[in-house]
DNA sequence: GTGAAAGCGCTAACAG
DNA sequence: CTGTTAGCGCTTTCAC
């Protein structure tokens, strides 16, 4: 009924182990054998049994991708990420896993074992902000599991895929200095997660640049979240001199402020302007629109995962490659009135 | 190093195989001799080999989760089932994977069956509207692999989750009849999906029980999509008598008849009530914010996983659980002007 | 209630 | 370039 190596084996009149060659893409196969043994599988409709291979291999053909569910409820932005990995992983037959990983509490080390001991990933994707936990990063490398990050926040020693975040933060802000704007608050993302310090870096470079100071009550904490940008305006729109524009750290947040904006019967864009960083799909669906910043996630994810599989098929080391970025304009950002 | 089976069973003076009862919850181990057993593999951190399991057992403690990708852009929606599947099969230490199945095209059966020959997943959760594929039903039951659907749209046979979607419509429907609206339009989600006839039918329903006749220009045809609820609207505020209330059959539409009544100046909820369906994270986000049905996805996709473990563990034939409804009254919504 | 023997389908290590 | 041999770590079958 099943068909085994072995039976293809015998149909290619070569031993299983050439077969095995053959199935793994291994050199020390001549050109006919390889071609005879191609087309018995293919003639057979061959399917090496995963569980067979993993047993005798000592590996698993598995990518888990890993992510925080304590700071991201279940986003657009995974999903996307999420969606490119797949891709990536299918591309060269490997499956994948994915696995939320509380990072707050301190036996998160204990959970990561866990996960590496009860799954046996041949290697893992990280997102932010898991990217940059130093002793997680340390425990992968000493149970020597490959790893790929998407965003992480230094270079050093990193592969996978990463955006020039600040650029991007800059070039929104200079958008909006081009409308006029001065008075323009940043609402900050979770403060040591890299994407917070970036596009804060970047607002401030644009407004150093402008030749304006920024006023500290103008920038706000927030946590990435709705409601964290809800709060945050609040605080904005309460102070004596209010600013023109803001510039969230995430979508998400950028929302808020809009959110924040109606209550308090600010018309966006004519009263103020509000610019986001994501372009989650929401972005769009907004009245108005959302100004901000395309991030190609799922592209990111992909990107992130084949730098991995590279390094899993031992083709190479992999590299930590730098994506694009646009300004997308939309409805929320106007001249200053 | 990797502690096996074996150790465990030395260290416990027994023989491999009654470790390996313990293992699997198996009969015909004496109390004692079980706790000993599980002493010894707590002890030692014992983990079974998922692969050597597999190999010798014929399963491989996998859970597919198939999706359609065509019609459903990464939604949160899914992102939410997904959790919730997730969280079921960690509770019995089973692996989940999720994969996207595009119904369009005829080769959907082949496909399917490459995905079952590739990763022989001991079982399947369906989401909508893959849960109504007749032909793809056709080939699990022929391959034996046996499956839980979330929101199918008919219950014979099928073990999972449903929610009364029917009952939940009408009730957002009267809703908007005690609030005095009469002109209420209805956008219907893509026709062949159980969630579209749900919807619609309950919308008639309620109408029918307040003695009112629907004109038929005030039912405009969607696709569960943002753009499609845009479309919908913009053909419903061209007609020589607008409705004053529309109800679309999902969010995602919802927030598009939204965005197009701001497009034509209209006001949600002076001159217009909208509301939707699921209460995805956007509904809350909105303003004024969406009412809507709130539909416990989550814990749906959980509900709708333990069934088929039940039926994996051999503890059953699991049944179809109904979930409850609320109606969630927000901003979005108000008496007729 | 417990154990001994025989694989599951594949690959590693070697030999040629 | 190709084949032989011996497992990988668990479960099955069957015996006791």
């Amino acid at each position: 009924m099943r068909v085994r190596l072995e039976d293809v084996a015998r149909a290619a009149s070569v031993s299983p182990k050439t077969v095995s060659r053959v199935l793994n893409d291994e050199a020390n196969v001549s050109d006919t054998t390889r071609k005879r043994v191609l087309a018995a599988m293919e003639a057979m409709d061959y399917r090496p049994l995963p569980s067979a291979r993993s047993l005798a291999g000592n590996r698993s053909f598995l990518v888990a991708m890993l992510y925080d569910n304590n700071d991201n409820p279940a986003s657009t932005y995974l999903a996307e990420i999420q969606d490119g990995v797949l891709e990536a992983c299918d591309s060269h037959r490997y499956s994948m896993m994915v696995r939320p990983l509380r990072m707050r509490g301190d036996d998160f080390i204990r959970r990561l074992d866990a996960l590496i001991s009860d799954h046996h990933p041949d290697g893992i994707v990280l997102t932010p902000p898991i990217t940059d936990y130093a002793p997680l990063l340390k425990r992968l490398r000493e149970r020597n599991v490959p790893y790929a990050s998407v965003s992480p926040r230094t270079r050093d020693g990193n592969i996978g895929v990463t955006m020039d975040e600040q650029q991007a933060a800059r070039t929104i802000v200079e958008h909006l200095l081009s409308l006029g704007h001065r008075r323009i608050a940043h609402v900050e993302g979770i403060a040591d997660h890299g994407a917070s310090v970036w596009r804060l870096a970047g607002y401030r470079e644009a407004m150093a640049a402008a030749g304006l100071t920024v006023d500290p009550a103008l920038v706000v904490q927030g946590a990435f979240t709705f409601s964290s940008g809800v709060a945050a305006a609040r605080q904005l729109f309460a102070l004596a001199e209010r600013p023109t524009a803001v510039f969230a750290a995430n979508d998400d947040m950028a929302t808020g402020v809009m959110w924040a904006a109606n209550e308090r019967g600010l018309k966006v864009p004519q009263d103020l302007s509000v610019c986001g960083f994501d372009d989650i799909p929401l972005a769009s669906q907004l009245w108005p629109a959302l100004t901000t910043i395309r991030q190609p996630s799922r592209e990111m994810g992909k990107v992130a995962a084949l730098q991995l599989l590279e390094v899993l098929r031992g083709r190479g080391h992999g590299q930590l490659q730098q994506m694009p970025f646009s300004l997308e304009i939309r409805g929320s950002t106007a001249p200053v009135p």
